[in-house]
RNA sequence: GGCCCAUUGGUCAAGCGGUUAAGACGCCACCCUCUCAAGGUGGAAUCAUGGGUUCGAUUCCCGUAUGGGUCACCA
């Protein structure tokens, strides 16, 4: 009975586990059904590797008719920032990828298992915290930081194997009495888990991304509740992902080496314990070897980057995915209009170490989406994206009716225009349609004819007799190609490449001449449908 | 240093004992074309290394090298 006064004097009012083991009730779910989770610390920063792992964690709960939910694990009030967790539920908002249950704020709880906050679930903590002393799984420990350094030291000395356990874990075998005796006086304290292991023997564990992994069981008595009386991740990861039914844990591989030390933590609860999928990091390349991406380093690695140069969500999820499965982009020429959802995603699948972030590629993935959107649908998402990064872009699509038109050019067709790959790209690509923008006086290059006198002969003889601006695609470039013979150039390229001697140029010196008068660029997308679009009176100001 | 994990072209990668070693991005060439973005065709480019096992290893086993992760009252 020591251990129970132990218990008591610790842990005075809280309720018995059977209390939350009732209250929790096991999900009633469909076979099969996967219950997943995303459990970020709220550190006011929303990484991509972050998103990477709640697409995934989302995508296999949905799949299986399972459960996505999203813990705040704010036990570490040192790093916490303030409405660092509304930031996070915001981004995955913003992406899609809100849970079927979490917390919102402590009036506005989603689901049955919650408090989804770490911090508000410190009575839980206690409650099997105190479990575990009454069962001598638990003990308090009164060492300080510099016992426990000089510990260190000793270790290291004798070269042995650091921290807290076996003949080092000097509170480990205190009498209870002894340490009763000691809270009774006020001295500080923390809780460390008794671990049973031993490093000799070793434990299976069979990870759904890395496969059959045998490692050394742990003996570490880790601390499991902190001085401050909130619990390390350790413990809460047992207590919480038991009582909400979380059935699969998808984590970042950094948590791998201490899978031996929470399956010894389920069992000594007397828990079920999940199965794992340890998912890689995304990697950047730095000098000759290569890094996860850094928060500090690398502004791709911060999802709010991506909003910030208008990368569609679309695409930055389609490219996740394609790190996550790279038969996706198979999947995806398949399918080219099915919704990413239909996708079914192998975890198996998913790369075993980490991949290169490749930022080429994914704008590559976000081109092509890009491409197929109306000119509607590409004019209301710049224009929301301008309102907040690009006032001058935003001026630019005031007038939405020739927005749409500016916008519309080759698109919306079979062979959609593929030259946008972010929101931060179009005020480039469509300024010379603005008259303000056009530089008229700007540096052009007409390429092959050069001669003031050919370049002007050109386009007057083309306004003066050629343009009209009712003509119809063919018979404007027939215009042109008449234009061209009549000053001695070729009608087609052919003809001109095959006997060059013959003539002057071909019809594309022609048409690059009208071309940069007109835009002050040697390469845009089609003439005929520019023409269109500045509409005649406009074009003549700019001869 | 201990313990784990990994290693297929520049990058992401398929492969799961016998293959001309897929595909995508990027690169190069050509074609198409009024220029460009595209699109089409083709090309260069890969199994880290040494031993085994086997009739046969990219694939299985062991060693080596290299890279990565982890060893907190942080998650």
């Amino acid at each position: 009975m020591d251990n129970k006064e132990l218990a008591d004097l610790i842990f005075p009012d809280v309720k018995d586990t059977s209390y939350y083991e009732e209250k929790y009730m096991e999900r009633q779910l469909p076979e099969g059904a996967i219950v997943t989770r995303f459990a970020p610390s709220p550190t006011g920063f929303v990484h991509i590797g972050g998103l990477y792992q709640a697409e995934i964690a989302k995508k296999i709960a949905k799949q299986t008719n399972g459960v996505f939910f999203v813990r705040i694990e704010d036990t570490d009030q040192k790093r916490e920032i303030e409405n660092g967790a509304e930031e996070i539920l915001n981004a995955l908002k913003d992406y899609d990828l809100s849970p079927d249950e979490t917390e919102y704020s402590e009036t506005e709880v989603i689901g049955n298992y919650g408090p989804y906050k770490q911090s508000r679930r410190k009575e839980i903590y206690h409650s099997y915290a105190k479990y575990l002393i009454e069962n001598e799984l638990a003990y308090p420990c009164f060492c300080s930081t510099d016992e426990l350094n000089q510990i260190r030291e000793n270790q290291e000395k004798a070269k042995e194997r650091t921290g807290y356990y076996g003949k080092w874990a000097k509170c480990r075998n205190m009498p209870v009495k002894m340490a009763i005796e000691k809270i009774k006086n006020g001295e500080n304290y923390i809780i460390r888990f008794k671990s049973p292991g031993n490093p000799d023997k070793k434990i299976k564990h069979r990870d759904l991304i890395k496969g059959n992994i045998d490692m050394p069981e742990n003996d570490q008595d880790i601390v499991i509740v902190k001085s401050d009386g909130l619990p390390t991740y350790h413990f809460a990861h047992a207590v919480d992902d038991h009582l909400m039914g979380t059935t699969l844990v998808m984590r970042g591989d950094e948590w791998l080496p201490s899978v031996p030390l929470h399956l010894q933590l389920f069992y000594c609860l007397g828990f079920k314990a999940p199965k794992y999928a340890h998912i890689a990091p995304m990697m950047k390349q730095d000098g000759d070897g290569k890094r996860k991406l850094s928060k500090r380093k690398d502004p791709e690695a911060a999802v709010s980057y991506y909003t910030e140069q208008g990368i569609p969500r679309q695409a930055v999820l389609e490219y996740l995915l394609n790190i996550a499965n790279s038969n996706f982009e198979i999947w995806r020429k398949q399918n080219p209009e099915k919704s990413i959802d239909e996708f079914e995603l192998d975890i198996k699948k998913m790369g075993v170490s980490g991949a290169l972030f490749d930022m080429v590629k994914m704008l590559d993935v976000s081109k092509n989406i890009i491409s197929k959107y109306s000119a509607e649908r590409l004019y209301n998402e710049v224009y929301a994206w301008a309102s907040i990064y690009d006032e001058e872009l935003k001026g630019m699509l005031e007038d939405k009716e020739y927005g749409l038109k500016v916008l519309g050019i080759e698109r919306e067709n079979v062979k959609p225009r593929k030259d946008i790959a972010k929101w931060s790209d179009v005020k480039y690509i469509i300024s010379y349609l603005y008259d303000d923008k056009f530089d008229k006086n700007g540096f052009f290059e007409y390429q092959k004819i050069s001669e003031e006198s050919e370049i002007n002969k050109i386009v007057k003889i083309y306004f003066e007799k050629y343009y009209d601006e009712n003509d119809d695609k063919e018979s404007w470039f027939n215009k042109i190609k008449d234009l061209a013979e009549e000053l001695g150039y070729s009608r087609e390229v052919k003809e001109f490449k095959a006997n060059p001697d013959k003539f002057l140029g071909h019809v594309g010196d022609i048409s690059t001449v009208i071309r940069v008068k007109i835009t002050g660029r040697c390469n845009t997308p089609d003439l005929y449908e520019i023409l269109k679009v500045l509409g005649k009176e406009r074009i003549l100001k700019r001869i």
